[in-house]
DNA sequence: CAGTGGTCTAGACCACCAG
DNA sequence: TGGTGGTCTAGACCACTGA
């Protein structure tokens, strides 16, 4: 269960096993989980390390504490912010649509210098780039290019970005995602847009533009998408700033 | 500075004073601030009762680490709500044009079925109805109709639309303007819109639908605009939900 | 009362970054 | 190479809960 060998820092593997002991139902809310001197005796490892561990799950809302009881699991959570960031996968799901993708080319190319001044990195630094046609109920929704520095998001395999990049990026990689800013605009279909989103040509499409950030600022990510106008409304919602 | 007689743990002294620095201007954006050890020291206490302040103050988007590096103040959070909640006006001044009007249509229209429900009135319920070209260095940028319950937002006149109505709203009327959730498409251009946004047809548009809620969720506002894609892009930032 | 989480210590080794 | 944050240890005392 726990690898002291691991690369993987103790703390982050005792996180996942119980995140999956709870995800998997086999800990129910309000359920007492055994105590951290329980944990520490049972994998040999130090009471510091366990809290560490039980600190960033009740901060991702997974646990809650109770001096003098004991630490408990939390009711699932349901909320989820509409506005967040997320993937087009997330995006279609909760939209109550099937995603699915065909990916058209995946390579190692040298940042341009456009792209290169929006990824902050140097001209000719080597970038993930992905296309791909994303389909919702197996009919095409987006033509997106994604561009991602080699450098910083390592080891990208074709099955990885089938599965989820963003879970690989959070998880595997341990970045954290923090949030991201979009340019929408509207256009008609260029010819690749035509052909791979099989609309007659002059039909609208919804261009998004999206950079996504890390904790510290960084920029890990510039996604492109040409969505079909008729299959697509892009919905958000937006707080009056106090004045 | 630091009590350590006081009933206020160490950690949460400490992650005031830091809090106090960053919010007074005292330590800037992108600043270092003293290493762990320098607190350590300093203050002499444990590394890791400095780490607990500092990760809460992380946690709080306050600073972001860098390893092999330090600790760095993160920019201000005013900063960060770029996001917010704007009328057309506030928008483009924030992009530094020059907004005006032209005044199409005024008149108070009873509800049609529709409307009346995204409003979350009774059907033919009287609303105003306000038409308008937005021009933008007059030049024109969207067509907008604008619908307000005629018994909420009451004695509206061409002044007040043409002044601002979400200072009327808030100040005249003292109602506060919380949030708004927005639908945005691309389309071609009607033929109404061809005429007003004087562009060719088959032109596209970015529509953008919003409604937008009190503070206690009472809808106030339906907002159809259309605007030139040519020049105009919507621009907005997200967070990541924790997960 | 024994057990829990909350706080704190004084070390340690590591990977990373800069000069 | 020296300093940084990241991880980890093996203890300690406290206030609090429940039996």
């Amino acid at each position: 269960m726990i690898d002291k060998q691991s690369p993987i820092p103790i703390y982050h593997q005792l996180e996942e096993y119980i995140k999956q002991l709870i995800e998997s139902g086999k800990l129910k809310p309000d359920e007492a989980i055994p105590s951290e001197r329980e944990y520490s005796e049972q994998y040999q490892i130090s009471r510091m390390t366990v809290r560490q561990a039980l600190n960033n799950l009740v901060n991702d809302g997974y646990l809650y504490r109770q001096k003098g009881r004991g630490t408990f699991v939390n009711k699932q959570k349901v909320e989820q912010k509409l506005q967040g960031l997320t993937s087009f996968t997330e995006d279609m799901k909760e939209r109550g649509m099937v995603p699915s993708s065909r990916l058209i080319s995946f390579e190692i190319i040298p940042a341009e210098p456009q792209l290169a001044r929006k990824l902050d990195i140097k001209e000719n630094t080597p970038v993930y780039e992905i296309k791909r046609v994303r389909m919702a109920d197996n009919l095409p929704m987006a033509l997106e290019t994604t561009c991602l520095p080699a450098n910083l998001v390592k080891g990208l395999t074709e099955e990885i970005i089938n599965k989820s990049l963003y879970q690989h990026i959070e998880e595997k990689l341990s970045l954290t995602i923090s949030e991201a800013t979009q340019q929408i605009e509207a256009s008609i279909a260029k010819e690749t847009e035509v052909n791979h989103l099989q609309v007659e040509s002059g039909s609208p499409v919804l261009l998004i533009v999206r950079t996504s950030f890390l904790e510290d600022g960084t920029p890990f990510e510039l996604v492109k998408s040409a969505y079909r106008a008729d299959r697509y409304k892009f919905v958000h919602t937006m707080q009056r700033a106090a004045k």
